[in-house]
DNA sequence: GGGCTGAGTGTGAGCGCTCACAGTCGTTCC
DNA sequence: GGAACGACTGTGAGCGCTCACACTCAGCCC
């Protein structure tokens, strides 16, 4: 018993101490530690125990330094506070672990390219294989097609077109339906609130809104633009609310919705009586909202898993060949008591 | 021109490349690299234009492979999509990155102790120098306790008696306030709708909900046990609703308040004319519920900053020394529009 | 019997960096 | 004039691991 070959004693056991304790060489114990088919039943039995005694635990910076990987990706999110980012990086994090990668976050503040360039230098610096971004603004869309093609990099949520590969939710097919929805229950117009102009999901709503009432031969009302803060909403539903012509709202977002709901109800506006809403996302409390909102489920934990898998596939097989892949996940419109046929006010 | 010596043709450089294209030695691009006093200008301006002509960038893993030092702290956390975890996690991450540290996390999806435990070895075998664990259930609690001291641990949000290092709210003080807020409001007791029995937070919420009632020489009516989402506000909430002797409720947190809020307009309650409800937390949507919450806010970002900050000095300073700090962050009581004095209902 | 196989194991080099140490200058002092 | 010093730079070792390769020893074939 000797602080050599036993744990608590000196410094921290390594490889050869690990070898010593089980009487084979170290290239043995790298064996097991690697599932490497080649070692006799018994011998493995023997360094596993040595570990076990020693408790020894491999230095991931020296393997790191020979294998030249790190089993590391780095997440680069814009506000890891709201709802959607917190819920795509959970959903990543959780496939990481099934394929037994670790996950490095960095967020930035602001939307700039430079920023997000920033970030990627120093998830790269600290040699992640690969990065996720949640950034879906124009100009960070801008930044990664810019990136170079020496770190594999997949945007998540939403993203550029072409140029850097992407899982995105289909806001466009999903702005429509809950749109036509409106306009099935009779409603002459819909009005919209939508997001951040420089926000690509925002945009593909906006658009997604403009063709569900081009469809119905509906003219378009101006949308208003919030921030998709609750207090936008807020403010913007003020607004709305002294326009007697608003029959029906869709909201780029659920918080939005909630300001919106809020404003009218103190203007004396009934939900859906005189005014319908609608949301976007689906945040889990948006059934408790007063009323219960009409809006549209986004899968963001499924929307990371699959982010990560991509990544992961570009990782294991090197670089691009061809144009880089678009992953669209359908989001599905989910009905509730916010949004009805029109009554009371005036027609539009 | 050769390969050997710039970027872009074969291999990544290294630092001899570096070295061999400033003419100088591997060692002195190393001082540079680690701002070390005694380089001449000129040489150091040499080395630094040979980085960047050769785009080189340290090799992280040999950094740490002989420094022994990783610079990433790990972060363990319950439910990354919970707004209070994002939001601590959101100000971890700030702090880290003002400090240069990265960020590396593990979430765990139950709160037994073997999960915890998992997931700090998981981050141990990554070479993290710390890691910071926001699970604040008793269980979790526990299982750090167990952990052994050869990794710095700080427990954020909350955490163990003693044992372990912690940030925390002061959960009990906020919870008093906003009860003796009810009391002083002219309400004969106060209602309960607490969080889950295992949550620490949930715990001390009940006691100075408790001791403000005793203060107040008012009886505690038995609360009622939520899990912290609106539909438990919302199903306790219609259990409340037939109770004619209810005038005001304290909620556990903010979204059990909006389930609540949802389950006393459905019953025709009116708030506060009825009952007068108060929430825990203040999310940024508090202030647009229908009415608009009184709350208890608390700065999550500012949690996890702190927590940061204390997990550096354990990490910087060596082991413990005498019983682990615990920093206790004051919330504040903000009153909206949900609460007022008792108004129609028949006295309890 | 010699040569082949393949399973099981050991040897040595080297990944890219930092640390400890050892220079080599030019300056200052007595 | 030489010792002593500080400023700056170079040399070599070694961090803990994996990789390529070499080796040993059964078992088996012709």
């Amino acid at each position: 018993m000797t602080a050599q070959t036993t744990a608590g004693g000196g410094r921290k056991p390594v490889m050869s101490d690990v070898a010593r304790l089980a009487g084979v060489s170290h290239q043995t114990v790298s064996r097991v530690l690697n599932d490497s088919p080649h070692v006799k039943e018994a011998t493995r039995e023997r360094v596993l125990t040595a570990i076990r005694e020693l408790d020894y635990r491999p230095n991931s910076a020296a393997r790191a330094l020979v294998t030249n990987r790190t089993r590391t990706v780095g997440v680069v999110s814009f506000d890891t506070t709201l709802y959607g980012p917190a819920s795509m990086l959970h959903g990543i994090e959780q496939a990481a672990r099934g394929h037994d990668y670790f996950v490095s976050i960095v967020s930035v503040r602001t939307l700039d390219s430079r920023s997000v360039q920033d970030a990627v230098d120093r998830l790269h610096g600290q040699a992640v294989e690969g990065v996720l971004v949640i950034a879906p603004q124009t100009s960070a869309a801008g930044a990664l097609a810019a990136l170079g093609a020496d770190l594999p990099i997949v945007a998540v949520g939403s993203g550029p077109r072409a140029k850097v590969p992407a899982v995105a939710v289909d806001n466009e097919s999903g702005a429509r339906a809950v749109t036509r929805h409106l306009l099935d229950l009779g409603h002459r117009t819909v009005h919209h609130l939508a997001g951040p102009a420089n926000w690509l999901d925002a945009k593909a709503r906006v658009a997604g809104w403009r063709a569900a009432l081009a469809d119905a031969g509906a003219s378009a009302p101006e949308p208003l633009t919030g921030d998709w803060s609750a207090r936008s909403g807020y403010e913007l539903g003020l607004r709305l609310a002294t326009d007697r012509s608003v029959t029906a709202v869709f909201c780029a977002n659920d918080h939005m919705a909630l300001g919106l709901l809020r404003a009218l109800s103190e203007a004396g506006i009934a939900v859906p009586g005189d005014i319908s809403v609608a949301g976007f996302d689906d945040i889990p409390e948006a059934s408790f909202f007063t009323p219960p909102l009409t809006t549209v489920r986004q899968d963001f934990g499924e929307l990371g898993r699959r982010g990560l898998e991509l990544l992961l596939d570009r990782i294991e097989s090197g670089p691009t060949d061809g144009r880089p892949p678009r992953v669209l996940v359908a989001p599905e419109p989910v009905v509730r008591s916010s949004t009805a046929a029109p009554g009371r006010r005036p027609a539009g």
